[in-house]
DNA sequence: CATATTGGATAGTCTCGGTATCTAGTGCTG
DNA sequence: CAGCACTAGATACCGAGACTATCCAATATG
């Protein structure tokens, strides 16, 4: 298919594409001439995912370096992991304070028998997502903290047993995206259950109206 | 104290408490005469929330939407929940397409047992968030959802367990602020979750090296 | 009184994520 | 094969957002 029908397939117009193309977010098409290239399906799916990566807000920079790792997976599942989620927020500057790192997030990964190493990008975000809490004035407690591990080992747990198994670059293609695109999902039902819970159990009865 | 040891207290430029002011992120000091105010505890302590706010990427206008809704919480803790919501990501252009609006939400709520009131904004947020897995060719299945349905909604009840009774007031702030700021704990802890089963389960023997 | 600090107003800067324009070369139609 | 439509590629432009810097005039403070 030519550009026209790219625009028309995914909705995302002429300019935007072009501008994907440069920045690197989109394979070329084959070219056929000087002014003429075919585009295939490969195309319309990788608009589709870097609107979906767009839309949850990754800067383009990070965009370009998560679909360089699908693409080109050099690596274990866990290594390429990692790096896919150094591409996620928050961001953090490489600020190396050697001693005891990171406190907050080793205390938490203790306590849950989890494996500390500094080394793992998501170590350095919680210590981050803490430290922003404490600075805010609400802090979390110990007792939240341990009850938040439990349910989202569980949710990861569920992520990890629906891995595909056979080949390792659909793993490693599943693993990468399903870290950054599930999130707002889990965001909105955590946010809905909040809703419903608050409905159900403080809801003074005389009131009728909602949200 | 004045400007000078609010800024050292808090480690934001002047130019930016300044910025604050004008936006009304951060409430006027008392002024003392025509070049001089006084600030307190509160005005630290509502710059170190600005700070966490701003720092998970929200926008000022939606920023100071939410310090509205925390100092002057006119509703049920229901109502001013649903409003806050609304000024997290993703954000919804408000679209209404009256007929079956959220289906995808729908099927998945109703799966779940939960109410499905389409005026409720995460049930919007989490129709779009399904949306774009789909655009983005991995679509989650009914298993997977209702298995991350579970464990949030045990997430949920620990939020809403924890929640100060004896006010109303400080249950609104500790629930607007809680669902807007633990969301990045969240996770971050799921992203270790998935680096520790990883390491735990899948990775071969001979391989040392880590992220 | 002299220097340092403010509050308040205004303008400038930087990044991001696109859009728009321009230039040719090429395809397609009648 | 004439002529209009459609590219690819390069470059310029734009508007929002979040600060950041400068000025000025009025105090503070030693």
């Amino acid at each position: 298919m030519r550009v026209s029908e790219l625009v028309a397939r995914t909705g995302i117009p002429l300019a935007t594409v072009k501008y994907y193309l440069r920045e690197g977010l989109l394979m070329p098409g084959e070219a056929t001439s000087a002014t003429q290239a075919r585009y295939g399906e490969k195309h319309v799916e990788r608009l589709g995912l870097v609107k979906a990566l767009a839309g949850a807000g990754l800067p383009i920079p990070r965009i370009r370096e998560i679909l360089r790792l699908v693409d080109h997976p050099d690596g274990s599942l866990f290594e390429v992991l990692g790096e896919a989620i150094a591409q996620l927020p928050p961001y953090l500057d490489a600020s190396v304070d050697d001693g005891d790192e990171f406190p907050r997030a080793r205390a938490v990964l203790d306590r849950l028998g989890q494996v500390y190493d500094p080394r793992y990008v998501a170590v350095g975000q919680l210590e981050r997502a803490l430290e922003g809490l404490e600075e805010a004035g609400i802090p979390m407690t110990d007792e939240r903290l341990d009850a938040y591990g439990r349910h989202v080992r569980g949710i990861a747990e569920i992520d990890i047993g629906l891995m595909p198994t056979e080949s390792a670059e659909d793993a490693i293609r599943y693993a990468v995206l399903g870290t950054a695109i599930y999130e707002p999902v889990i965001a909105a039902m955590r946010r809905l259950a909040h809703q419903d819970l608050a409905q159900k159990r403080l809801r003074n009865p005389e009131e009728q109206d909602q949200q």
